[in-house]
DNA sequence: CATTCAGTTCCACATAGTGAAACTTAATTC
DNA sequence: GAATTAAGTTTCACTATGTGGAACTGAATG
């Protein structure tokens, strides 16, 4: 789906460069830390930055003159969230799922190769927004990424594989493309991914893939849980419910329409 | 503090206005929805919608042809809630007086004259009523929205009071500036708020701001309940712990500091 | 088959964003 | 406390970027 973000084009793009930049440093930042991370010129840049503190996309803060992400993104993701992520759909069959297997669910949707959480169930207490939604993780070395990569379309998918750091988290993680296209075709043959402690250490996962019409990647769902508390055996055995409320989701989500004015 | 957002200049700007119009209506929208909306030209509006889906701001679904806020939003918010909202800060605090109250609390920012819900955490016996992170509400018939108002300066004040929309959601709701300006001027002498089922039929609540220094408003916090559950006068009880909670998250603001390389 | 309406492309035009350089502050150094 | 550096801000001529009227496509409707 998403190729690459055209990236530099366009005011927007630029605009929106700035952004991930200032989100990605995960705290607020000075104008001129940013300015040593970009080729922008000066001028241009500081202009960017008014523009979009002024539009709320951005929050400064006068005393320590730093700057950070704004309030109006949340009030937008809230939206985003609501219309554009599998979250409200799967909430139901996720809450059983989470119920009958005792263990944390995650949901995930691709965002530009990497992957984006948009749901969590955590074995007992219960959901937070934004403080678990939203969070990025890599494609390469968790099971939600792995079982989306494997069922994406073509280019997408190389672009993808080609586009991740295969940093070792562990000593189970894979370093390569290569090791990474392997697994990708064993997860499709198998319709299923494992995360065997490549992003934690301790933490194994199942996932499965959730797919419309049984081809186009929506998201994945996955079962995850630690060595002290289980195995990969255990853990298998949840796989048909696994399997099965990927499914559901799937059909709901193909199924599911916005409230609409009825028409004619 | 944020005036009314600067609206049309700037390519930015439009692009901005183009994602609020799309969120505001929540649902996918076609793209003569929107078209019939604006003043903009057709092309450029077209335009616009192709780099904010480009950009993953705006999600295209091929199937329904429809738009809807795109998936880059919620990673954006992530940072942007972990950094500029009060909820991280206030959680604690939060927590300890969920559990104090037994009932609903909110906490709330101002962005851009309307009440941004940022945290919410729900009484054991949860109230039929959805307020999430991301969800927005009226200032001049809200608990928060009135603390916040009552204690924001001047012009944002003028500017913010003028652009409520005074809808009349229950008997109870104050339905013009002059009404909302009385209640202000005591709220503003009390340092606390009632919403006395002014946005809900049957839901109370008791509000406070959350200021900097005493004076800078950052944000507020609220106790909600039912009728049914309770009333005005059992909920001042927890006016104390309400106004001391308020004040914590204050303090805990202003001194907090992102982890930061130590300098020098 | 004609008509309508939603969506898309085109292109001359000018607005809006650009960036080198100069300037103003504030913090550091000698 | 004058001199030096660095951070932030303003200026302005230039042109890249976005603009929008109009024409085109193509699906849906009568």
């Amino acid at each position: 789906m998403a190729a690459q973000r055209p990236s530099g084009d366009g005011t927007i793009a630029k605009a929106l460069d700035v952004l991930d930049l200032v989100a990605g440093m995960q705290r607020p930042v000075r104008f001129a830390e940013v300015l040593a991370q970009v080729s922008t010129p000066k001028a241009t840049l500081y202009r960017l930055f008014q523009t979009l503190t002024a539009q709320g996309m951005l929050q400064y803060d006068v005393d320590r003159q730093t700057y950070a992400p704004g309030l109006r993104l949340v009030r937008l993701a809230h939206s985003a969230w609501r219309q554009s992520s599998l979250a409200p759909i799967a909430r139901p069959f996720i809450d059983k799922l989470a119920e009958k297997a005792g263990e944390t669910i995650h949901l995930a949707q691709m965002d530009n190769g990497q992957v984006l959480y948009v749901d969590k169930r955590n074995a007992a207490s219960p959901i937070e927004m934004f403080s678990q939604a939203g969070k990025v993780g890599p494609g390469y070395c968790t099971g939600v990424g792995k079982a989306m990569l494997a069922f994406m379309s073509q280019e997408p998918q190389s672009q993808a594989i080609a586009r991740q750091s295969y940093y070792a988290y562990t000593a189970h993680t894979l370093t390569s493309p290569q090791a990474l296209e392997a697994e990708l075709a064993d997860i499709r043959a198998e319709g299923f991914a494992y995360d065997r402690e490549e992003h934690e250490p301790g933490i194994i996962c199942i996932a499965a893939p959730i797919l419309s019409n049984g081809t186009r990647v929506m998201g994945a769902l996955s079962i995850t849980t630690s060595v002290q508390r289980s195995s990969l055996k255990e853990l298998q055995k949840l796989k048909p419910d696994l399997l099965e409320t990927a499914e559901r989701i799937a059909e709901a989500a193909t199924t599911w329409q916005f409230p609409e004015p009825e028409k004619g």
